[in-house]
DNA sequence: GATATACGTGCAATCGTTTGCACAATTGTT
DNA sequence: AACAATTGTGCAAACGATTGCACGTATATC
């Protein structure tokens, strides 16, 4: 269609009476103060007065930038994520990016073929929160020189920045609230291993409880191959059949936590009667559970947010070395904790 | 940075040995039939081998189309919007378009920001999720042949296609329920008038209890301001307090029975005992409240998937008329309803 | 076998911005 | 007062793809 967003840049400089370049460095704030006061002015009224947009098309085409972000998340209904999200987007439009986004599932291949299609579209940066502890695709832009920063997760590979959570001292806040309430006896469910959110769940777990001097007992770590429901069920109702005694679950997610509810109920058991729990992430409405769900809750706008200010530096200055940022979690006691 | 996706259509054809023109025309599922089998199979095998990914600032800037779709919604914090995103997403993706997101936080100024913005990257189309009933945006952007599609809320403007749950046929589910379970005197907490959601639950409630010929009763309506717990909670306090007999309430929204829920325990009544509660969009946990709340279950990700369907429909025949699509919901029975 | 038609490919203009270079006008220097 | 330095603006060439037009060759028509 012809008549859409129609207003280009020559038919402003025609009106004031000037080239085109004029109006162009009128526009652009770095060389904005090379054009007498006077110019730039009229040039400005009347660009407001057409109401003109610069053409990003055009713009990406001769700068070879757009303005525009890849964010790559394993999947937005996953309510982890739209926080995340949340954050990203506001830290990306504040600096005049947009972002565009891609759900992979946790399918490799998804994930190479979204990287590709963005790149396509010239992304000047990368935002991932699908990463794998060992994932190519991040030497891969990192040898292309385009910038990317990990949120939520991390990886193997160094020179990359990345904005996640401190999961041991989240795991670390549970492990502590549960032995105040006198529990010695701690099983673990814990993520999986190839998820930098599940090793680091998993080793904070360990290195806690021999720091505490609890008992560390490799068989109370319950392994998962996915932060769900159904292997939370699945490993917990293991833990208990097992037979070993325990009081209290320290789940490495909150999904694997509801997953140990109801291995809990299944085994004729009560929580937090007989078996105190807690989660990891504070997702929407694990306060409305019964019981409520004491957990770690993580600042998840934050990260995003962060993790947006980060891309913005690291595209302003690409040679700035990689940084890995932790935030800090919080404990939230609610009624799946309780005193042996 | 001049390395990043750097092989351009000039590099094929020139491996090649013909002309960049026929290069874009073999790669141009259109006019690929007008060229030699031969030198398209060559042209193509070359193409992969380099990598080749069209610029799309290029062909954007020559076609006056970006392939991408600009998408309003709310919040996408609120858990209502992950599946319809996902289904917009997956529904673009399958035709080629990437979708930008804009939160506008039902502030009417950040909505006309966001479409400005989004129409300065040349959007080949908008979804709007955040429509009010009488929203000028969408008549400006049919004024300027810009295809818009509603989904989830629908507007008073004519012209403009929508996709849309059923709310009248999914409040008659709720009532026909709770007549069944032997409910008479029913009472509503509506959502607000100037939503097309709320207008269209209030007059499904009004016209399916006339209907029904089960007692209507103005008072036992409770306008509210907005689709929050806040709100359910004290619409539905009021309804309690004021006297009225009633046993079943039915909420225009899930958050708004949450708010029933905190209503009745702050009364001294328990539900489903006294009081049978229910709610609509079936948000994800609702069924691990307790009660577990029955509630209207709405395609969500069918909403999105069949507004982008519908999207990419309207830009290829932009005269195709005007269309209103309302998906089925379905009802979902769970432990706040039970016989009087 | 001559002319008409179709076909495959090349040519070159174009989309709207940005930006290095050039040049004129102004200001400063001695 | 002559020359140098600075400043403000114009000029024109990109960026990479698409597409109407033209042209030469192969095929069809009689």
């Amino acid at each position: 269609m012809s008549n859409r967003n129609r207003v280009t840049i020559r038919e402003v400089a025609e009106r004031v009476g000037v080239h085109p370049s004029t109006v162009s460095r009128v526009l652009n704030p770095v060389t904005r103060g090379r054009i007498t006061p006077e110019v730039a002015d009229k040039v400005t009224t009347v660009a407001n007065e057409l109401g003109y947009r610069p053409n990003q098309a055009a713009r990406g085409l001769r700068t070879n930038r757009s303005s525009t972000i890849g964010v790559l998340i394993p999947d937005i209904t996953n309510p982890l994520f739209p926080p995340i999200i949340r954050g990203i987007e506001d830290g990306l439009g504040a600096n005049g990016y947009t972002a565009i986004l891609g759900n992979t599932d946790n399918v490799v291949s998804r994930e190479t073929d979204a990287v590709a299609t963005m790149r396509a579209r010239q992304v000047d940066g990368l935002i991932l929160a699908t990463a794998r502890r060992d994932d190519p695709l991040i030497a891969e832009c990192l040898k292309d020189r385009l910038p990317v920063v990990l949120v939520n997760r991390t990886a193997d590979t160094d020179g990359v920045s990345s904005i996640v959570n401190d999961d041991v001292l989240g795991i670390s806040l549970a492990v502590r609230h549960l032995k105040e309430l006198g529990h010695r006896r701690i099983a673990h469910i814990a993520g999986p291993r190839t998820l930098s959110t599940g090793n680091a769940r998993r080793e904070g777990f360990l290195s806690v409880m021999g720091a505490k001097e609890l008992l560390t007992d490799q068989k109370l770590i319950a392994e998962t191959n996915a932060f769900s429901e159904d292997e939370g069920l699945r490993a917990a109702a293991q833990l208990i059949s097992d037979g070993r005694e325990f009081t209290a679950i320290v789940a490495a997610n909150d999904l694997l936590a509801l997953g140990a509810y109801e291995a809990i109920a299944d085994a004729g058991l009560s929580c937090p009667g007989d078996i105190s729990v807690t989660g990891f992430n504070d997702m929407p409405f694990v306060d409305r559970l019964s019981p409520p769900l004491t957990t770690i809750r993580i600042p998840h706008y934050e990260l995003g947010r962060e993790a947006a200010r980060r891309l913005v530096e690291l595209i302003q200055t690409p040679d700035s070395p990689a940084r890995a940022t932790t935030l800090r979690p919080e404990l939230i006691v609610r009624g799946s904790t309780a005193e042996v």
